[in-house]
DNA sequence: TCTGGTCCTGGCCACCCGGCCAGTTTCGCA
DNA sequence: TGCGAAACTGGCCGGGTGGCCAGGACCAGA
């Protein structure tokens, strides 16, 4: 019952796919050292599987684009976008409209949460 | 090399905790059935855990502001979140200055964001 | 009663944003 | 050798955004 530094793991399961949790819950129920969460309990850990259905396609973004998409998820203005990236506010706007274009998106905030919805960004 | 439905699941880890991620690689690494992900291997499911230290406490928001951030979330302009909810830009613009303050954001995109990652909504 | 918080509204203004036009270079591929 | 894609830059402009000022209405708690 000590509470040492090696005690057991609580680990809860957020899957979205029946089969895989039911492998995954007899898999880990029989590691020592390791315990699946009882419902309601606080974790130190989850297991998470969304469902793949959910992200068909990963949009084809270039590089460039990327690093402007990252930077605006960060909340920098063109502006800081063009110093950060050492090009101008104008080649700036330019690749933020095609992330618009691509993403579907209406302003650069809609485009950041389109991006994070769909995975290509992580928060 | 049969790829049958029980090959191994593929399990990456996320987790901030340097002692955490130490053993439950060490746990998780020597369970058959499970094996742990590759550099940029593509994983069935994800074990995560997050730094607790960086979600202190919930920012309190108002109901009004809620409703507001949920719309600059979908990417509406002011003047779209005013027609949503029957009040005026002036208000709108009010409410958003509001929880650029308690969200400590520089502008809406970086309020979504921020608020995305303290779980304040769900993208 | 008075104070504080929330919600609402207005005006004003500098700045930012996104869309439009135009052009250049570089690179890989057919 | 041409041709397209990517990256980059410029000007222009209408509209959006955010910060500042001011005010009023409502309601819970001290």
């Amino acid at each position: 019952m000590s509470a040492d530094k090696t005690a057991e793991i609580v680990l809860s399961l957020e899957i979205d796919d029946p089969a895989l949790a039911d492998r995954l819950t007899a898999l880990l129920g029989n590691v020592s050292g390791i315990r699946l969460a009882a419902p309601g309990e606080r974790a130190a850990a989850t297991v998470v599987a969304r469902d793949p259905r959910s992200m068909p396609e990963d949009i084809a973004l270039t590089q460039r684009e990327l690093d402007v998409l990252a930077l605006m998820a960060e909340g920098a203005s063109n502006k800081m976008i063009a110093r950060q990236l050492g090009i101008s506010v104008h080649t700036v706007k330019f690749h933020v409209g095609s992330l618009l274009d691509k993403l579907d998106a209406t302003g650069r905030t809609d485009a950041v949460a389109h991006a994070a919805r769909r995975g290509v960004i992580e928060l």
